[in-house]
DNA sequence: TAAAAATATGAATAATCCTCACATTTGCTA
DNA sequence: TAGCAAATGTGAGGATTATTCATATTTTTA
């Protein structure tokens, strides 16, 4: 798997460091969930973190590579969430239960910080965001896919199956930004929507 | 409906300005289909469409706007394919068969012309963007709630069944650009996956 | 054909990212 | 603890690029 993320420019080493980058990350997260990241201004930026202009460029190279990193803090978070709840299935139903309960909690994960929306619809001079939507899309596929051969008892072709789970988790993400930008009644029905579909999708596969 | 887009500063009444903002926008789609909408500059973009800088100016209020203005122009594109492909369906069969088409004839016109992706994926300062994705896959769901009701003889919930349409369009965006972000091969599985999915869905809406 | 309206121009302005030469703080060793 | 090297912090200023606007040119109108 390529790594996209460009390298910060220098690791924190002493914990002043660590705290001041962590300061800065929360600080974008603030000012793209209140404007969207284009809005974010780097001098904003300094001064909401409490630190100098020159700061942020110790450790950040440039203004996208704040938004990846706070993109890659996500994609672990989601990963380890996707991980966790397909490490134990053993039979379909298991499945079926596993999943529709996993897209709850990324439902809630999207609601309770819409920044993540921000950041994957937000501005970008490189194509490197979308690279790595895909890349978390596949990885997660894989996970899918692993958990679905543990139980499997139906083979078809194993590059449809792969493109399958591929469709079902990047359709995911994009299900998710639907659910959070209408109104929450709307919301509801859609994840409900989406969870009948990957649930046909899941019992077909199996 | 909300018209999100910034109209023109001037509207060319003269034909040589109708031309001037034609040049404009065909220049911008080649710049941006080469590489990506923030990378286009408003000087290269006047150079390329044989125009002064104060000219853009003259159409469009900001760099953003012509952005929109291509993908309005893609909106109305699609909309009206859409129209066409389920205005005649009388039978679940007909409906079936019309939308697997339309998704051939989608991926056909994203392949054909990927600045689309760009577009939708590139840059917004704004929130217009999403917004106008939002609106495009609202109207196609509508039509196709449209189709579906001439032909229906389920009576489901409404706000479930309005849901589901919504839901079918909006990951059919996203599933264009999955598919056009992979190699071919994997691109058409996941069309056809995505073709199976809507099947279903459909067949079991009516 | 002359005046008015529309359109075209690009140097100048403004906004914003990012650099870099220098200042300060921290960790380390004697 | 003093003193030095390494790490970290700073912000004025350089560089890039979107946008304006006063002026010039072209088209339409009467």
């Amino acid at each position: 798997m390529s790594n996209n993320v460009k390298k910060m420019r220098r690791a924190p080493t002493q914990k002043r460091s660590r705290e001041r980058v962590e300061n800065i990350l929360k600080a974008a997260c603030d000012l793209i969930s209140a404007s969207g990241s284009d809005t974010m201004k780097m001098g904003e930026l300094a001064e909401k973190a409490g630190v100098s202009i020159g700061s942020l460029y110790q450790y950040f190279p440039d203004k996208a590579s704040i938004i990846h990193a706070l993109a890659q803090r996500y994609n672990e978070e989601s990963q380890h969430c996707i991980d966790e709840a397909l490490a134990e299935v053993a039979t379909e139903r298991d499945l079926i239960t596993a999943f529709d309960q996993l897209i709850d909690t990324y439902y809630d994960l999207f609601l309770a910080e819409p920044v993540i929306c921000d950041i994957w619809t937000g501005t970008q001079a490189d194509k490197t965001l979308r690279d790595m939507e895909l890349e978390v899309s596949r990885a997660n596929a894989q996970l899918l896919t692993r958990a679905i051969l543990r139980i499997r008892h139906n083979d078809g072709d194993a590059s449809t199956f792969a493109a399958r789970c591929l469709l079902i988790m990047y359709t995911g993400e994009a299900t998710m930004r639907l659910a959070i930008s209408v109104p929450a009644s709307e919301g509801r029905e859609i994840i409900s929507s989406y969870k009948r579909m990957v649930r046909r999708e899941l019992s077909e596969m199996l």
